[in-house]
DNA sequence: CAGTGGTCTAGACCACAAG
DNA sequence: TTGTGGTCTAGACCACTGG
C-alpha cells in the first residue's frame, strides 16, 4: 500500500479510510495510540497528532481512559472565514467604495446595552455606513463602538477608513459572537441598498469582546443575492 | 508573572497578550521558535504547538524561512457546527417530528446535474421532507441522492428516518460545500412552513462528496426567525 | 545557500475519569 | 486503581523558500 502523504497525515488518511470503509463504524472504539503506533511503525506522538486533528474536525471522539471512538453523528464542522468586506469585493475583481453615512456619540439603545452589557451612561459611538461594489450598494453597516474599550476610535477619520478595518488592526479581540439570519428589507433598508422593500436580506450580527468588555457590536445587512460559502 | 495555564497554552496566552498589548503589531515579525523557546524556558516543540494553534485561528502568519508574523488583517475565522436537525430541536427542549413528503427516483434537473456533476441518465433519488419542532414546521428539506454512490439508500425506510441521519452514519464524505443565503417564501414554501408568502427564509445549500463523486445535494429552508449562531 | 518552520522520535511524566 | 489520552523534552532531520 503506497501512502499518498507522509508522516502524521498518512496516519490520518488511513484512519479516515478505515472509517469510510466501515471497518470502524460510528460508535466503535478504535485501538489506543500505543497500539496504532506499533501497527503503523511510528512514534505515538505521530499517531496522537493525527487523531487529534481528526477529533478537531469532529470525526473522532476522544476521552481519557475511555479511549478513542468513531463519532456517532459526525458533526459537520465548517471553518468560516469572515472576510474584510473590501477584500471580499476586490477579490471578485470589482471596484470597492465606502461611504460614511452617520457618526454620532450617543446614548446606547436598550437593545444595544443589553447586547454589549454596558450601562445607560456608557460612552458609545454609533456609526452607519455603506460598502459598494462597482458603485452598487453591497452591504449596509450599523455599528456601535464602546469608546471606553477603544477611546482612540474618536480620532479616526471614519469618512475615509471603515471602522471595521481600523478596529481589526487596532483593537484585537479575545472573543466574539456571530449570528446569521434572514430578514426582509424595510423601506429604509431598501432605499439604502438600492433594492425593493420586501426583498430578502442576509444579515450578520457580530459582537467582539476584549475579555469581558464589549468592543463593538455590528449588524451587516447584505443586498439580495448574497451567498456566504465555505467547505466542510 | 503567574501563568494561568500550563504548557503550550501558557505560551499561546503570552503571545496573544503581546499582540493584544501591541508589543507586536500587525505585520511585525516575531522571534523565531528557537528564541522563544529559550525565552520561555521550554522546548521548541512546545512553542511550535502554541504558534501553530494561533496560526490556525488566523492571528499569525507563518512561512518557512521567512518567519512568523502577526497577521495584517486578523481574519475572523469561525468554526461552525452544522447540527443534525433533530438534535438542534431536541437540544432546545422541543419535541421533534419528521414528515416524509415525497420520495421519487427521477431524472436530475439540469441544475442538479450541474451542481452534482453527474450525467442526465444518472440514477438519483429525490426526497422532500419537513422537520417540525413542537408540531410547527421548522425546516423544509429538498434533497437529491446519487444512487450510484450510495445504492443502499433505496432500501432505507425514509418515512421513519430522515435521509440525513441515515447518510451521516452510512455514507461518510470526504469533502463538502456549503452555502448560506436568504430568500423570500414562495406561496408553496409558505404553505409548507406555515408562514406567509414573502416572509424571509434562511437557506442552507449543501453538497457532500465521496472523493470526486457527489453523494447528496440538499437545500434546507428554515422558517422565518431562524438564527445560526457561533463564536469566534 | 542557509534560516525558518514542519515533523519525527523515544522516552517520560501528568491529568483525568472509568471501573 | 489504572488505562488512556495530553503534553513536554531534547535532539534530529527534512522541506521549503527568501535572500
Amino acid at each position: 500500500m503506497a501512502l499518498a502523504r507522509r508522516g502524521w497525515q498518512a496516519v490520518q488518511d488511513e484512519v479516515r479510510r478505515r472509517i469510510h470503509a466501515r471497518e470502524w463504524r460510528p460508535g466503535d472504539q478504535i485501538p489506543n495510540e500505543a497500539d496504532l503506533a506499533l501497527e503503523f511503525g511510528c512514534a505515538r506522538a505521530t499517531v496522537n497528532r493525527a487523531l487529534q486533528a481528526l477529533a478537531d474536525t469532529g470525526l473522532l471522539d476522544r476521552r481519557r481512559k475511555a479511549g478513542t471512538f468513531v463519532a456517532q453523528h459526525p458533526v459537520r464542522r465548517a471553518t468560516l472565514d469572515i472576510p474584510i468586506i473590501r477584500h471580499e469585493i476586490e477579490n471578485q475583481g470589482l471596484t470597492y467604495d465606502y461611504q460614511l453615512l452617520r457618526r454620532n456619540r450617543k446614548r446606547p439603545t436598550l437593545n444595544v446595552r443589553k447586547k454589549m452589557q454596558i450601562g445607560p451612561d456608557a460612552a458609545v459611538l454609533h456609526v452607519t455606513s455603506r460598502h459598494l461594489a462597482e458603485g452598487k450598494p453591497y452591504v449596509y453597516e450599523d455599528r456601535w463602538v464602546n469608546i471606553h474599550s477603544v477611546p482612540a476610535i474618536l480620532d479616526v477619520d471614519l469618512a475615509h477608513q471603515s471602522a471595521n478595518e481600523w478596529l481589526v488592526t487596532h483593537a484585537p479581540f479575545t472573543a466574539g459572537d456571530i449570528a446569521f439570519s434572514a430578514t426582509t428589507a424595510s423601506r429604509q433598508e431598501a432605499k439604502l441598498l438600492g433594492i425593493k422593500a420586501g426583498d430578502a436580506l442576509f444579515v450578520i450580527d457580530r459582537i467582539t469582546w476584549d475579555n469581558e468588555m464589549a468592543i463593538t457590536s455590528v449588524r451587516l445587512t447584505f443586498a439580495t443575492g448574497y451567498r456566504m460559502h465555505t467547505t466542510l
